[in-house]
DNA sequence: AGGTACGAAATCGTATACGATCACTATCCA
DNA sequence: TGGATAGTGATCGTATACGATTTCGTACCT
């Protein structure tokens, strides 16, 4: 799944400067480089083999995204963990997947919502083996499935950046809350209903947007 | 206005790649650059009188806004007006805005209510003198003025980057339409009474949001 | 005449090189 | 002893250069 998930901008497959970003990207998203952990461009060029010219740009790019913090003649480090942030791309994840998950809703037949409620199924049995990393990308791959037919790319490529974002911070501070899993389960299969049964377009979107938001709150509870 | 919409991501300020942005980006807006120009880093470089690894670094940033296209081994060039695209972008703009103002609305106080008040009545009298180009530009001062304490900067961001697209479009295919422009300051004017009245959230975002999908319904309506 | 193959020009992609800027340390002076 | 300062190393920013790829025009063949 991880590597289905296209991006809007893939900037000239098979480059060199297509591939530092993959790389570095990879290494940030599945928590080799932590947050705060220094990008000198010259020691990622050496290690990946070639010069620095496609390393920055690459570099450059992750920093678009939000990956990545760039200071002038000084560098590059993997974006910081700031609570404020957080909450900045919580919110912003909220808006952008209400949106989709409406926009998705009338588009969804009966198959995807099967699909869906598996890997729902799926997310329940990690919920017993307390197995986090498998469940949050479970979690991307039931909201994946909803967003199949989604009728604006623009909309899904927002999801996907605020998805990687968190990715980026996950692994550190932000920690993994069972019982607000467990509650993400319940409104999921709440969800499916809600989609299977042709509710209103803005009654899907609260829900979902309320689905980001709890987990939010619940963060919010936990460090209070 | 146009020179003060702070980015989020500004890079490294005062270095040519950042002048190379800014020069390569104000063409494409203000329309010096139309939609199909060819962008050629070598003639663009030279023009500039810096090199093309700088002006390469715009052009990538450029393209991750979405304002150019870009083909390996071939080049950039000024991003198309494709009308699927246009939808993408104004049902994005929508989602964005509606949530920008939202958010925004408890934060405005009344001497901004006024200052926007007075944005729009600059807008009434472009009508009158028909004046397309200041229209478009008070239009989104008069948004900015709402924005101006607007929460989250992630969705200010978003909204600052539709803009930036639309303008892109613009000047080319996508007309002025002064019927839809004489409803869009009344539309302004409702809004500011929402806000005024301490309107329900819900109620503020779905005019917001209406006020832009109306835009993009009274293109449709033209062109079928 | 039409189409194909070849070749040259244009342009991009990347490597290498050097100058500029910043952080850090050790030293000197008060 | 504490702070300021000069020097050094590390890293970035950009220029230049060259190889790779594409495009377009031309000549040739059918």
């Amino acid at each position: 799944m991880t590597e289905t998930m296209a991006e809007l901008s893939e900037a000239t497959p098979g480059s060199k400067s297509e591939q530092a970003y993959q790389a570095v990207k990879a290494r940030i998203v599945e928590g080799t480089y932590t947050p705060g952990y220094r990008l000198v461009l010259g020691t990622i060029a050496k290690d990946l083999g070639f010069s620095v010219v496609p390393v920055r740009e690459a570099i450059r790019r992750l920093e678009a995204e939000g990956l990545v913090t760039f200071e002038r003649n000084v560098g590059a480090t993997v974006a910081g963990i700031d609570p404020t942030e957080y909450l900045y791309t919580m919110q912003t994840l909220s808006i952008v997947e209400g949106a989709a998950t409406a926009l998705s809703a009338p588009l969804i037949d009966s198959q995807s919502i099967a699909r869906a409620r598996a890997v729902n199924q799926e997310m329940r049995e990690c919920l017993e083996h307390f197995d986090p990393v498998r469940f949050t990308q479970l979690n991307q791959d039931f909201h994946n499935v909803l967003f199949e037919h989604c009728p604006n790319p623009h909309i899904l490529d927002l999801v996907h950046r605020g998805w990687n974002r968190l990715a980026a911070l996950r692994s550190s501070t932000f920690r993994f809350v069972p019982g607000r899993a467990r509650d993400s389960v319940e409104e999921h299969e709440n969800l499916l209903h809600l989609i299977e049964t042709g509710a209103d377009a803005d009654d899907i979107e609260k829900a979902a947007r309320r689905h980001r938001t709890a987990t939010l709150d619940a963060y919010l509870a936990q460090t209070t």
